[in-house]
DNA sequence: AAATGACGCAACCGCTACTGT
DNA sequence: GACAGTAGCGGTTGCGTCATT
């Protein structure tokens, strides 16, 4: 299927930043047909502009709409977005759906020119959310614990039970075995804290793992694996991976509870951790890692060390 | 004050997916 | 099933604005 001719190919059509003449013109010509648009290529020339349809459609998307949300993103919105991302890649659109009142435009725009410079920052590769290996980040004399909380961080609230319960375990590991320096200890402390504090909009908080009910009900990360495994050797087809990264954002949500397997236990280290870790410190969100007092006293601590 | 570079955002381009014939 | 027309998506670009030298 070869690509159509476009309206865009005559000269004659205007290109460029849209007046405020056109914007109310299309404004006003969609208003009167009660937001119904029909076919947006015969769009111009029915409302009287000299434009293409696919810049009319683009101009009404992405900023003449009534439902546009102006003005800066929020944390929550960003931990949405960097959520979301994780799971879906660069599906603007589809990220856009979980944000009411933003575009797919205004979310990619955001990402390429915040959250991506943040997370490269962090040292968390903004495409695949992991930590990058220590020669590709910019701080790479920093804290191991603090880029590992920074990358948990960036996951927001993608995890399954099972991710959260291993990163627990592996930070907690951590934080018994650092010996070298309080700030090490405070710093894996504090990561490990983080995963239990931090929260989303769109999944369960992370504190929810460590109630007994949801504990209960999902398996362990061991048990999960198992099942993960079983499925990929059950199912070779392409595109039905059980891993969560495939699968829409709604979907993940869910995915830690659909795995059709026994209950977890009435025990979870989680469970004990949590009951260690919640009463010694209330920390933030490490999205906002920058501009955190709390974090700048950390890591202007380890520069001193 | 002028020049330069960095940044942010709106808009465009080209491709793919969807739908109707 | 093949084809054509269209909408929508994601990557990229261009330009205005702001900060720095």
């Amino acid at each position: 299927m070869g690509r159509s001719p476009c309206c865009c190919r005559d000269a004659s059509v205007k290109k460029g930043p849209w007046t405020e003449e056109e914007d109310k013109t299309l404004v006003e010509y969609i208003q009167k047909r009660g937001g119904n648009v029909g076919r947006w290529r015969g769009l111009p020339k029915a409302a009287g502009l000299n434009r293409c349809g696919k810049s009319c459609r683009l101009r009404w998307t992405n900023y003449l709409r009534p439902d546009i949300k102006r003005g800066n993103f929020s944390d929550d919105e960003e931990r949405l977005i960097i959520t979301l991302h994780a799971g879906l890649g660069n599906k603007w659109s589809t990220i856009a759906t979980h944000l009411e009142g933003r575009t797919d435009n205004e979310i990619k725009n955001y990402w390429n020119t915040h959250i991506r410079k943040k997370l490269m920052r962090m040292g968390v590769d903004p495409v695949t959310h992991q930590q990058l290996p220590p020669a590709e980040q910019s701080h790479d004399h920093l804290p191991e614990a603090l880029l590992w909380a920074a990358a948990v961080a960036s996951l927001g609230g993608l995890d399954t039970g099972a991710l959260m319960q291993a990163q627990l375990l592996q930070q907690l590991l951590r934080t018994i075995g650092s010996n070298n320096s309080t700030t090490g200890l405070i710093a894996n402390l504090a990561a490990a804290n983080t995963m239990l504090n931090s929260s989303s909009s769109i999944v369960p908080n992370q504190m929810d793992y460590l109630q007994p009910d949801y504990l209960c009900n999902t398996p362990s990360f061991a048990e999960q694996h198992v099942v993960q495994q079983q499925q990929l050797t059950n199912d070779t087809s392409p595109g039905t991976s059980s891993f969560a990264a495939a699968e829409p954002a709604d979907q993940l949500c869910n995915t830690a509870a659909s795995y059709d397997v026994a209950p977890a236990g009435d025990w979870s280290p989680a469970q004990e951790f949590g009951g260690l870790l919640e009463p010694m410190m209330e920390l933030p969100g490490l999205c906002s890692l920058e501009g955190d007092s709390f974090w700048e006293d950390i890591l202007e601590e380890s520069y001193r060390l």
